[in-house]
DNA sequence: AGCGCTCAGCTTTTT
DNA sequence: GCTGAGCGCT
């Protein structure tokens, strides 16, 4: 029996309401999570729906798995009920309704999703084709064809808000890069969700039947949802048993395409339903949510909402300025050492030579600032206070920034201090280069028609084979797909006979097509593992990577951990493992990424940060034109998104939260003088204490801004 | 075809 | 200050 008592009044309506349409707003640190796995193991246990009739959306894998283990443990009654749940996020739920039903859309099954970088290689291409210029660049098509998508608007269908010649040029290559698309047997992101909605508005049986088999929805972070998603949720909800949770307040990814209006207009979209506010916050000092809640009223359009806690007031907020981000960076590492810092006078002199995700090594990272300062390595260690060996735990620290590229300056900071840290985003694992051609020629193996993942590996290890020889390839496969699809390669195969090239490059070309083959006959009772291992072996890419070097070594290192990864799909037939572990990457979210289990604090981006929560926080780069982001100043509603991500960041902290802003700032390779944050103005001053001056941005300024006195660098 | 050199342009945020 | 495109040389 699932325990109601643990949580409060609100909480519980939320969790016994009816089964009609009910819109939770929840404030962060409102228990919304629990709020939610609490409700869905409620109506398995009140027998109101099947386990297997619940389908429960969330933003990120990490989100639907932790949100599975939590269900599993309220529902010890009964065994096995959490994994009968579909829950994933709307993009991997409609890939695998797609690779089910794509037949009746013109695709293949064994279709291949394209990243944003395979996206921008294929526009990159039709714009050279067009002869478009710089004035209009493969991401502007990228941004404007990705809008297109979200509205639900085919290429025959286009109509952003454009002048006329600008629409003619923007249909004109999306018709182009959505053909190519096609002839790939390829889907971008937006696909995913935009081509379910098509499927299911031509194929009225085929809705239906995902309408009966799941009965109860239920959404987390609703205010985040695009057209493409909502047009979904009303399709498949037509039975209005609806379970939403959002809050209005961090909806922070308008730029691509999630809509506000979608949750401010449930009461209008479903007039029956229940609206319960989730008020009381449960992570964060009074204090904290003080500074946050004044920092929200900024915007004047957000539904008002009031944030209450039984949390005492905690630590003041401290408010820091640095001379530049240098200094940021050593604030930050000091005080780090200080709070974790354990037992003191014990440095350690040895850096810490475990790989951090970034693929560099501490000792390479040191390498590398060293020959920026030209320090030694006992000048370098001195310059810092050290983290001593038996720190306190250091997940429980996080650094928040607005954009990636203010990760750096932080990075050195940390390696001086032998401060282990883990990256969000940025450099994946998966976009190392040796990964990426495995997975090219992984895509290859399921669908050779990926022209993308053919340019990238045809010539890899090297064969003769070069920008001349894929454009013949490339035609010819075009070709043959326009005059019969699902060709399969062994007939594919003994048509390339007739491919125009030279006897030296055709033969070259022949037997990388052969090993495809072979790679296609592999028996079906293969597995992954063992498909992986075949594609190196063939291309010999063991002795190509390891050329006796360290990087060399290294490269080799991240394909055997790759072929780990694999193992996880053993007990699958290759091709169905093949489908699973492809879709499982390209599908991958920056937070997915995070090692929970690693020792170290956490850098990230405020966009990764949604959804966590630390006990200590240091919210860096608070400047005008980073945050608020330049780009934002010109729109209004831009502006608002930039306080909500405020809001966000600063609420992630249950403890103590450090603001930084520096004085000045490199950008572009030139020096810039910085403005503090208009959002830090906003603050109420008797809930911070200043660290270096910081309390001069309360300082009478007139009315537009804050005066910074010039300064010599 | 492949290497190395020079110079321009650039940074939001993510599935 | 870094990356990637373009060019020229081998």
């Amino acid at each position: 029996m699932i325990n109601l008592e643990t949580l409060n009044d609100r909480q519980k309506q939320a969790v016994t309401a009816g089964m009609g349409p009910v819109l939770v707003l929840a404030g962060p640190g409102s228990g919304k999570t629990k709020t939610l796995t609490y409700r869905i193991a409620y109506v398995i246990e009140k027998k109101l729906v099947h386990p297997g009739q619940i389908l429960a959306l969330t933003f990120t894998n990490k989100a639907s798995k932790e949100m599975r283990e939590r269900v599993n443990k309220l529902l010890t009654k009964f065994p096995g009920a959490a994994e009968r749940l579909t829950m994933g996020t709307f993009h991997s739920v409609c890939a695998r309704i797609l690779r089910k039903e794509i037949g009746r859309l013109g695709y293949g099954q064994d279709f291949v999703i394209f990243d944003s970088d395979d996206q921008q290689k294929i526009l990159k291409e039709i714009c050279e084709e067009l002869r478009l210029g710089k004035s209009l660049p493969p991401q502007l098509f990228s941004a404007l064809i990705s809008r297109a998508k979200n509205l639900l608007q085919l290429p025959s269908e286009m109509n952003l808000d454009l002048d006329s010649r600008m629409k003619e040029k923007v249909r004109e290559v999306y018709v182009r890069y959505q053909d190519q698309l096609v002839a790939q047997n390829a889907l971008d992101f937006d696909d995913l969700l935009m081509l379910t909605v098509k499927l299911f508005e031509a194929e009225p049986a085929v809705l239906e039947k995902y309408q009966q088999l799941y009965t109860y929805i239920l959404v987390d972070e609703y205010q985040d949802t695009n057209l493409a998603q909502y047009q979904l949720l009303r399709l498949l909800g037509v039975h209005r048993r609806l379970f939403v949770v959002g809050d209005d307040a961090q909806s922070i990814y308008g730029f691509r395409g999630s809509d506000i209006t979608n949750i401010l207009n449930f009461e209008k979209d479903f007039p029956e339903c229940e609206i319960i506010k989730l008020e009381q916050n449960y992570r964060s000092t009074r204090n904290i949510l003080a500074v946050a809640q004044k920092v929200i009223e900024l915007n004047s359009e957000q539904k008002p909402k009031t944030l209450w806690t039984e949390n005492h007031d905690g630590e003041k907020i401290t408010l820091v300025q640095a001379d530049d981000e240098k200094a940021e960076g050593e604030f930050v590492a000091r005080k780090i050492v200080e709070l974790a810092g354990g037992k003191k006078d014990e440095p350690v002199y040895e850096p810490d030579t475990s790989q951090n995700p970034a693929g560099m090594s501490i000792l390479d990272r040191f390498l590398l600032a060293k020959k920026k300062y030209g320090a030694s390595m006992a000048g370098f260690i001195r310059a810092l206070p050290q983290l001593p060996k038996d720190h306190d735990s250091l997940k429980e620290f996080c650094i928040l920034y607005r954009t990636h590229a203010q990760s750096r300056s932080i990075e050195e900071a940390l390696i001086q201090s032998g401060i282990p840290y883990q990256i969000v985003g940025g450099y994946k694992f998966y976009d190392r280069k040796e990964i990426k051609d495995m997975l090219c020629f992984l895509r290859l193996a399921q669908n050779y028609r990926d022209l993308v993942s053919l340019k990238r590996v045809l010539n890899e290890p090297p064969r003769g084979l070069g920008e001349k020889s894929y454009q013949v390839i490339r035609d010819f496969i075009l070709e043959s797909g326009a005059k019969e699809k699902d060709v399969p390669i062994r007939e594919f195969r003994s048509a390339f006979a007739e491919v125009k090239l030279s006897t030296k490059q055709w033969q070259s070309a022949q037997s990388f097509f052969e090993a495809l083959e072979e790679f296609n006959s592999l028996p079906k009772s293969a597995t992954l593992p063992e498909l992986i291992s075949l594609i190196i072996r063939r291309f010999r890419l063991e002795q190509t990577l390891r050329d006796g070097s360290e990087k060399g070594e290294s490269r080799w290192e991240n394909l055997e951990e790759l072929l780990t990864v694999a193992q996880k799909f053993k007990n699958l037939n290759w091709p169905e493992a093949l489908t699973e572990f492809l879709q499982e990457v390209a599908l991958l979210s920056e937070i997915d990424q995070k090692n929970e289990e690693k020792d170290a604090i956490t850098l990230m981006t405020l966009h990764s940060a949604k959804g966590l929560e630390f006990d200590t926080v240091f919210f860096v780069g608070l400047e005008e034109g980073i945050l608020p982001h330049s780009r934002s100043l010109v729109e209004p509603k831009d502006l608002a998104e930039e306080v909500r991500l405020a809001y966000v960041g600063l609420t992630r902290a249950r403890k103590n939260l450090f603001l930084v802003f520096a004085r000045s700032r490199m950008s572009y390779g030139t020096r810039h003088i910085q403005t503090p944050s208009r959002i830090l103005k906003a603050m109420p001053q008797e809930r911070l204490t200043f660290v270096s001056g910081a309390e001069r941005i309360f300082e009478d300024s007139g009315e537009d801004g804050i005066v910074v006195e010039k300064m010599e660098f």
